[in-house]
RNA sequence: UCAGCCGGCUGGACGGCCGCUGCCGGAUUGCGGGCGUCUAUGGCCCAUAAAGCAAAGCCGGUGGAGGAAAGUCCGGGCUCCAUGGAGACACGGUGGCGGCUAACGGCCGCCGGGGGCGACCCCAGGGAAAGUGCCACAGAAAGCAAACCGCCCGGCGAAGCUUCGGCGAAGCAGGGUAAGGGUGAAAGGGUGCGGUAAGAGCGCACCGCGUCGGCGGCAACGUCGGUGGCAAGGCAAACCCCACCGGGAGCAAGACCAAAUAGGGGUGGCCGGACGCGCGGCAACGCGGCGUCAGGUCCGUCUUCAGACCCGUCACCCGGGUUGGUUGCUCGAGGCGCUCAGCAAUGUGCGUCCCAGAUGAAUGGCCGUCGCGGAGGCGCAAGCCUCCAGACAGAACCCGGCUUACAGGCCGGCUGACACU
C-alpha cells in the first residue's frame, strides 16, 4: 500500500527544514511532523520534480518511479511519525530501478542516525 | 526497375506480479443518523430498526491520454462585467473571385502571376495616371530625368598635304544623340525593318501597356476588334486610401456551502445637492413649504435621444471566514456505418454507440516473451547468434482550425526515364 503523500505547500517547507541526504538519483529529505502528530497515518511522503530535469512526460515518469519505490518499502524502514520529500534529479530517469530501491535505503539510514558524529569538528565554530 | 509527386492511415503486441482513479454492484463493520469541516450552544428533518449515512477499509465488474493532448496564433460555445438606440472618430484585424461553415486569418473550387520535361508546387494576390515619403552602395544621372566614355554635326586648328583657294588625323570649346560601353535590384517599353549626320515610337509589323466596344463567364477574368502613341519605374510586411469585420475579461469565469455578531449587501418608502426665503427653538440646530442655480456617474472617445442613479434617513430582508468542500465537469457544431445532393469543401436523411474527468494533479511501476529496424558474425540456403535503436510528446471547461515537433511502418493514386512484349 502506497503510504499517504504530502498535499500542502506548508507541509513541504516544514520538511525542508530537516536532515537531507543526497543520492545520485534524489535528494532526501525528512523531519519529525510538529505538535500532536498522530502515528495513524504513518509515515508520509512529498515528491518534487521541477522543471529543471525535463518536460512534463519525464517529471511524471519520475514522479511515478518514485511512488513505486515509497510504495514497496517496508514499514519498518520508515518512522511513523516522520514525512519525508524526495527531490528528483536528472538522473532519476535513467537509473535503474534496482539502484533506486538501494539508493532510498542508505538514504533513509543515513536520515534517521540522529545528527553529530557527522558535525563533530564544526560544532565549535 | 529506378527517380519523383500527391493523399490517407498507423504511432508496437501478448503475458505475470504490484498499484492509481471515475462509475456500478455486493458483503462486512459502525452509528441513532443527517443537516460539509473548524469553536460553542441551540435548532430542524427522518426514525426505533427500515430507510439513510459513513472518514477509512474489503470483494467483484467495468472505463481510463494524443495525432499533435504541444505552441497558445486565430475563430466560436459557455460564464461574468457593462442601461439601451443612433452617428462620427480612434484603435486593431483581414485583403483575387465564388462557395462551405456557428464562425474564422480555415477549407474547397476557380482565376491571375511565378517555377518544374511532368505529376505537381509556391504567392500578404485590393489601390502607386489621390497625396506624402523612401530607393543604400556603385554610377555622369534614381524620378525634374540625366551626356562619363562613345557616336554624329558644323567651327577653330599645331603636324602633314596642297592645284596656295584650301583640306585637315590629333587636340580645343559648342551643339545634337539614350543605338552601343560601363554602374546598379532597377537607366523610363521589347524585338525586327525602315529611317537618319548620328539617333530617337520619328514611321511600320508583332508583343507589352492604356482606353473604348463586342462576345463568353454569377464573378475574379478571358477573348476578339478598334483606337491612343509611350505619357505611366519599384516599395503599400512605409504612412496612407478603399471595402469588410471587431465591447472587455476569462473555468483561478461563475454559482452554492441553514441560523445567531461586526463590517457589508439588497428591496421599498420618504428625501436628491447648493443658496436664499419661511416655520420651530434662548441657542446649537432641526423641518422641507416656496423660489433660484449648477451638476456628476452609467465600460474606447465625443455628440445626441430615451432612461436610471447620486446624499441622508426609516422599515424589512439577506448577511461569519478560508489556502477547504460541492458544483460548473463532460452528450458534444460528438464518433462510426450506410444513403442522397454536390467536381469538392460540406450538407440531408436513417441506423447505431457512449468514448478520461484528475486537482501536489489518476490514466501507471517492475519483469519476461515475441515482432519490427540497423550493424556484425556463422551458413550453399532457409535460418541462427550477439549488440544497438525504438521518435515527438502528458488531457486540466469544451469544440473548429492554423503552426510547430516526430523513430519507423502500411495503403492508394499519379508523373518521368529505361528495359521487355
Amino acid at each position: 500500500m502506497a503510504p499517504a503523500t504530502l498535499k500542502k505547500r506548508s507541509e513541504f517547507l516544514w520538511v525542508r527544514g530537516g536532515r537531507r541526504w543526497s543520492a545520485p538519483g534524489f535528494v532526501l529529505e525528512a523531519r519529525a511532523r510538529s505538535g500532536d502528530a498522530d502515528e495513524a497515518s504513518g509515515a508520509r511522503f512529498g515528491f518534487t520534480v521541477s522543471k529543471k530535469v525535463g518536460g512534463a512526460v519525464t517529471r511524471n515518469r519520475i514522479k511515478r518511479r518514485l511512488r513505486a519505490l515509497t510504495a514497496k518499502l517496508p514499514s519498518e524502514r520508515t518512522l511513523p511519525t516522520f514525512d519525508y520529500v524526495l527531490i528528483a534529479r536528472s538522473a532519476a530517469a535513467d537509473r535503474t530501478f534496482t539502484d533506486l530501491a538501494s539508493d532510498l535505503d542508505q538514504a533513509l539510514t543515513r536520515v534517521h542516525q540522529p545528527p553529530g558524529q557527522k558535525r563533530r569538528g564544526a560544532k565549535n565554530a
